[in-house]
DNA sequence: TTTTATTGATTGAACGTTCAATAAAAAAAT
DNA sequence: ATTTTTTTATTGAACGTTCAATCAATAAAA
């Protein structure tokens, strides 16, 4: 079996065995054995390319987050207009993607998320993480509200978001996405209405 | 030392231990004998009153539960009117209530919630308490919006506290509890505007 | 023949639980 | 009021288990 070339490959396995081993078992039991099991190959190649333990999860939330940055960068890219409403809109139908929201990825998101209040590298890289998205929901309610106001309308907006992904992460029948989506650009539009921009919402298809 | 009538105290004493040692080290890592130390007992007193360390985790669960359950339960029975305005309030303030968001309970509660995904008897904590506070919100927006809008009312608001919450706990700032209270207030009040009811936000006070 | 990839038994550390021993208080007996 | 007995509370060393990491052995490709 052993060919040249097969790094990429067992790194994308294995990531991919952690997600699935966290949603099935969770994180406090998704051991070493576990997750080789399911890529098919041995505890110890583990070691071998992630250095142990610690860095296959380390590179399993990278993973996660790079996920979901494409897939907010992707629909962003995909806009015929510039607005506001828009944007932000696209990055809420990111945040609600469907790779993101069903299966492993959303729970092994949600593991990490609590596991990060005491692991400062996790900690770190949610944090920058959490910043960007803070960030470019900012900038784009400043377009259209004073300073103060947007920075609110920010903080809220991402609240509501986790706070959906919070409880489809937990809710025995798994996100609504559907719903999920409603309700943030619902939220949405109400931030935006008492500040002029009468950008309507039917921009955004099918929700 | 040994009197009698000490289980009480014992399990009070090792409940908030254990709360101590989630928000300090986390839950991976609060092992019994961290615990016991902070608590100034040793390892093997925690068997014998919790019947092991799940017991233990389980009733600190229900400890933080029930408390969250209190501090809403008094501010809705001190109210003055008896508006679907006010109840929602209270349960908002309730939820944001100081001994709640701050210190150990706040990171002690997310870390559960994570756990709780794949531990059945914390799942099923966790899920009559999330029940019971949606009926909740669910009935008192009933009173003045169709069903189907007070359930989705009902999510929203739930999903935005539930995010402040998360994202207070994770935040290395830690929960802005003012802030977190105007959000949820003012999503609130967009809620109802749309349906008639226009009670005034200033009858909840000071945010 | 050399290089690269992989295995899996072994090792050592850490954990929760157990239980015989202990010590203090309470109750009973003197 | 002492002393003795019983009860209750607590300890902490020992045990068995589980896990991540290691590394010499192996096997396939180059």
């Amino acid at each position: 079996m052993p060919k040249v070339g097969m790094e990429p490959i067992r790194r994308q396995q294995l990531i991919k065995a952690t997600m699935e081993a966290i949603d099935e078992v969770g994180l406090a039991e998704a051991t070493v054995i576990q997750i080789a099991r399911r890529a098919g190959v041995s505890a110890g190649i583990i070691s071998h390319y992630f250095g142990g333990k610690n860095g296959l999860l380390e590179a399993t939330m990278r993973q996660i987050l790079t996920d979901l940055n494409n897939a907010v960068a992707a629909r962003r890219k995909a806009l015929e207009d510039d607005t506001p409403r828009a944007h932000i809109g696209a990055i809420i139908e990111g945040n609600f993607d469907r790779t993101q929201v069903t299966g492993p990825a959303a729970k092994t998101w949600l593991a990490f998320w609590a596991s990060s209040m005491h692991k400062p590298l996790l900690q770190r890289l949610q944090y920058v993480n959490d910043r960007r998205l803070y960030a470019n929901l900012c900038y784009q309610f400043q377009r259209v509200m004073p300073r103060r106001d947007a920075k609110n309308a920010a903080h809220g907006l991402a609240a509501m978001i986790d706070g959906l992904w919070l409880r489809g992460a937990l809710a025995p029948e798994g996100l609504d996405a559907a719903e999920a989506r409603y309700l943030a650009h619902t939220y949405l539009d109400q931030l935006l209405r008492h500040h002029g921009c009468h950008q309507s919402a039917s921009t955004t298809p099918t929700y």
